[in-house]
DNA sequence: GAGTGGTCTAGACCACTCC
DNA sequence: GAGTGGTCTAGACCACTCA
């Protein structure tokens, strides 16, 4: 890792206006970002501190907190005063309802200890709906994963998952039904992988009979289509997912601001 | 305003540990938010340089910076560069859709002019269910809008609307009717009540019949039921929506991170 | 007690907007 | 050119964690 921001002159030094301007935390964060990227840290371990890391990069205590505090924010990096500065992992309790947003209609949030049937595992080749989702060409080789969550043995969501990259094909049914914890804690456990952000597209649609079975619900029942697309690292698509979900005792939350 | 945190000591005094500790830039803050909720300075104004606020405070700059950045942060302020540090306001181009969700389905993120039809307005007392939405007691007066969104002429949203608060005895259909631009600016430029964050919930349910004749589409048709709180300045409930979304040309956009 | 992140200050200079 | 927010520095002290 360089030890210099990548600029000209030194911090203090008066500059020309510049053209194509760069503030030194944007470039000491993106610097930081390259080091999870690259697996310099890894997601629960400790990064450097950051007195640590203003000599490494020779810049100010300040202007790496500004860049430290932005890549928290963003939830790649997670503070703790006393302790220092860790990589966010999927495998911790607080996060492992970042990204599935479903919840039991009772007012109690309770923790919902979701039970999951893998249906299949196998390699697809991408559709053209799926493929422009992922940024890759139709036909190109994906990983395909089906499943059903569960509570208390109800079915409440089906959903079939599209993984994009080499290190996919090595996943399979098997690994899937011996892990314990988040499908995306296994993903960055054991295939590099960290999902950083998602976007979603929120439908409601008709069950098919196909889906009703698999849901236990009614044909035509109304269920909620959740299309999402998950980014890792420098917005790299990797994962579409589309999900079905039974509202019928859970909704999806949302907060808006 | 008061023209000193709200601190016993100097700033740079040594003082003994606090067991209720509060940083200085939340007291700053807070200092602000009271000056927003109170009508100091309204949505749309320019607030003071925050040389003029670390002045007016007794605080460094950098501690009302970080104030400030907060607030802007959570949608409370807009800082633009050059000019001053703005109210947020909902007339302002940029954030018209921070609460509508419903977009076109085709790529291109074109705007929509969306022609609103009003049906209803008119007082009514809360339910249970909308009381314990808005914190208010069952059988209290609120004053209730029903409307609906078109696009090319076709409905796209069937909207309840429930407000409470004395202020919206005030609101009539006629006023609706005669109002350009959407409804949170109404409420805030007449209302003197800025809506400043929402939460909703999503689910998946089967047009009634009644339903179905607002949205134009078969009983039994999917549709997006979409339940929505909103709160005020110092997190005061202020309106519970229950939106009905026609999701065959539209969807719900969400983004996870 | 040593080390970490969290707060606060003071001062400098830069980029942007407007007159 | 004056005024604003944006960046950067240097140094001090505080709150928290852990050995």
């Amino acid at each position: 890792m360089a030890t210099r921001p990548v600029t000209d002159t030194t911090p203090q030094a008066p500059a020309a206006p510049n053209p194509s301007f760069s503030p030194l935390y944007q470039q000491i964060k993106d610097l930081i970002t390259r080091g999870l990227q690259g697996g310099e840290w890894k997601p629960g371990e400790l990064i450097p501190s950051e007195s640590e890391l203003a000599r490494r990069f020779g810049v100010s205590q300040g202007t790496v907190r500004k860049a430290v505090d932005e890549l928290a924010a963003e939830g790649l990096l997670l503070r703790r005063q006393g302790r220092g500065t860790f990589v966010s992992t999927h495998h911790e309790e607080r996060v492992k309802f970042r990204f599935l947003r479903l919840v039991p209609d009772g007012e109690g949030m309770a923790p919902q200890p979701m039970e999951r049937q893998f249906l299949e595992c196998k390699r697809v080749r991408a559709t053209h709906e799926v493929a422009r989702a992922l940024g890759v060409k139709p036909g190109d080789g994906l990983t395909q994963v089906r499943r059903l969550l569960l509570l208390q043995g109800r079915p409440v969501v089906y959903e079939e998952i599209y993984l994009a990259g080499a290190a996919f094909r090595a996943l399979t049914a098997e690994r899937l039904e011996s892990y314990r914890g988040p499908l995306y804690a296994l993903f960055e456990s054991e295939f590099s992988t960290r999902m950083v952000r998602a976007e979603e597209r929120l439908r409601a649609v008709n069950a098919t009979p196909q889906e009703a079975q698999w849901l236990q619900v009614d044909p035509g029942q109304a269920l909620l289509l959740v299309e999402r697309v998950s980014f890792s690292y420098s917005d790299r698509a990797v994962e579409f997912r589309r999900g079905l979900y039974n509202t019928q005792h859970h909704h999806y939350r949302n907060e808006l601001s």
